[in-house]
DNA sequence: TATATTTAGCGAACCGATTCGACGCAGGAG
DNA sequence: CTCCTGCGTCGAATCGGTTCGCTAAATATA
């Protein structure tokens, strides 16, 4: 394998010489260039990835910690971990990806050996103990999610706040106003899934306010308990118009569940939800929804990680940002 | 940051003891031992991972090469690499994925630039670029998917063709005779995804052999073509008794769409598909399915690559390993 | 008792890059 | 004609580990 010192040796000038040349730190003579050029070219000289983090202080790694926890829809948290590689790969980072069932200790491993520049963290929870791990750490970190204590770390989430009201205010302008809604399984709530939380209750105060009876169901993550607990929510409110559904694994179910059922939409039942559109496209959804932009999340985070990454001081304050929920009318409600 | 220096002086021994104790590969005494481990925790000691990998030429990291092919269905990859991640975790290796367009050049990078051990490589194509790129390299790599000429390299792989002939004979054995056998789509044909013309080749010659109908055609990968297609099929065959499914997003859909149709399986249409039991289980597919084993290939992979990596010499000729297919009987053939 | 072997630990070389300081030389300012 | 400045290059130090060879003492073997 050509090191950095065969390349010096064939174009006859120094190792420095030569690294100062390829990543253009000083000024190197136009013919001295072109001698190194060839040499690494002939030579077929790549950098020793180990050696340049060792002495640059630079892995050009980033960390993607996530859980496939088994009670979640695996095919949603795809829409991150795609948006969040491509985006670094843009920047001409790769991803290092962790699934550690302890992701506090994952973490602190990839931070403490330095094997990444910084961290994007998936699946916030209320209290997560991954938070302090990183905000302790010498890297920057991200998290698409937001956390009790976002302190000192960038924060990236969908206004689920937002979005429930927003979905609320489209329901009862349309004159809904008995409306049911269907949440993630109880356990996610439970498990501190705050994005959770944070939908319903803005949902049912929105609701509070209007005085519309909203009627709050929690769903489950697989059949045929997805399929049952439908049924029983449909049958104990016969009278609702409209069905807000906040959960991945039913709204995937939920076309052939109604079509069995001999239900249609919008016709018999409005239907809301909240998904991407690659998510929507995957399983064939036709609701209208709030589209949950993992693509702008992703990327917004790798940005900002970057930012401070190449510019530890001077990147600013935290950040909290909320991406604001736009409503994609495919028709469902009306 | 502390350092193997500091852990040595904190321990009053040299570095070459700190990392023999560490390592484990020579003897130390107890006491020095004892003195050691209370010096690096004292201290919070981690070893530097580029360091280590520049010493010891191993970075105890993976590669994962993948596409997330547009015309493709993210959910059913998320299998493989779930199940190569644990199993490398379970090893003491992380994962690098690489996602990137240009496989064959991300592996030549990545494997130049030694960030990783050996490589895992997904999806692979009849006369995949990747694969001379891996012949090359010097690290190992595992293949999960067969290609042309896997010579030099191991690979792991359903058999796509048994799965067929297993799946036909079971039909054959049942008393059908008419038989509609839809593939994935055409273009993924044409690309060279070589497991769709195995399994496509294998239904055609035993059905041949038994003198059956088999209609085949080729599905699509959204909507609303996917439905569409579906009613092409079934409308142009009204006297077909049952329908072999390999195609991943039209199998999510096939439920919704047959009940929407009034049709009942396996009453009306016996059906056969190919998945695993978590795909099933994400998507409430209820078919009669061969098990597609991601789970068992991933781990198959990542367990010969390390063997590998550990013992170069030692490991043996490659392998193409095939798992055998299992029907699993979800009473919707008859 | 003399010799071989094992055990415990040290020191130095090495892995392959980056980066700082210095130096020679050319051209421009004074 | 100096002095200064900037350009192009080199040499050496450095990053933080691993590993080889050596030594000395303790133990085993003959």
């Amino acid at each position: 394998m050509a090191t950095i010192g065969d390349v010096a040796r064939e174009a006859g000038v120094s190792r420095s010489t030569v690294s100062y040349a390829l990543s253009g730190k000083r000024s190197i003579s136009p013919e001295t260039q072109e001698r190194i050029r060839a040499a690494v070219e002939n030579l077929g000289f790549t950098p020793n990835a180990g050696a340049r983090a060792l002495a640059s202080q630079k892995t050009m790694v980033l960390g993607l910690l996530l859980h496939f926890n088994a009670d979640e829809f695996a095919p949603a948290m795809m829409q991150y971990v795609m948006s969040v590689s491509s985006a670094a790969r843009e920047r001409g980072y790769d991803i290092l990806m962790i699934t550690e069932d302890d992701g506090a200790a994952a973490l602190r491993r990839v931070t403490e050996s330095n094997m990444v520049d910084g961290v994007v963290l998936l699946d916030i929870h209320h209290s997560d103990p991954r938070i302090e791990v990183m905000r302790s750490a010498r890297q920057p970190g991200a998290l698409i999610g937001l956390p009790a204590e976002p302190y000192g770390l960038d924060v990236f989430d969908l206004d689920f706040g937002e979005a429930a009201r927003v979905i609320v205010d489209k329901l009862y302008g349309l004159g809904h106003r008995d409306i049911m809604l269907l949440c993630p399984p109880k356990h996610v709530f439970d498990r501190g899934a705050a994005y959770t939380w944070r939908f319903r209750d803005a949902a049912q105060e929105r609701a509070a306010r209007y005085g519309i009876h909203l009627h709050t169901y929690y769903g489950e993550s697989r059949q045929p308990a997805i399929q049952t607990s439908l049924e029983a929510m449909l049958s104990s409110r016969p009278d609702a118009t409209a069905l807000i559904v906040h959960n991945d694994a039913t709204i995937a179910a939920l076309p052939a569940f109604l079509s069995n059922r001999g239900m249609s939409v919008p016709t018999d039942l409005s239907v809301v939800s909240l998904y991407s559109k690659e998510f929507g496209r995957d399983f064939s959804l036709p609701y209208t929804a709030v589209e949950t932009s993992p693509g702008e999340l992703g990327r917004m985070a790798v940005e900002r990680l970057i930012q401070r990454i190449n510019n530890p001081d001077q990147a600013g304050e935290p950040l909290v940002r909320f991406v604001a929920p736009e409503l994609v009318d495919r028709g469902t409600v009306r």
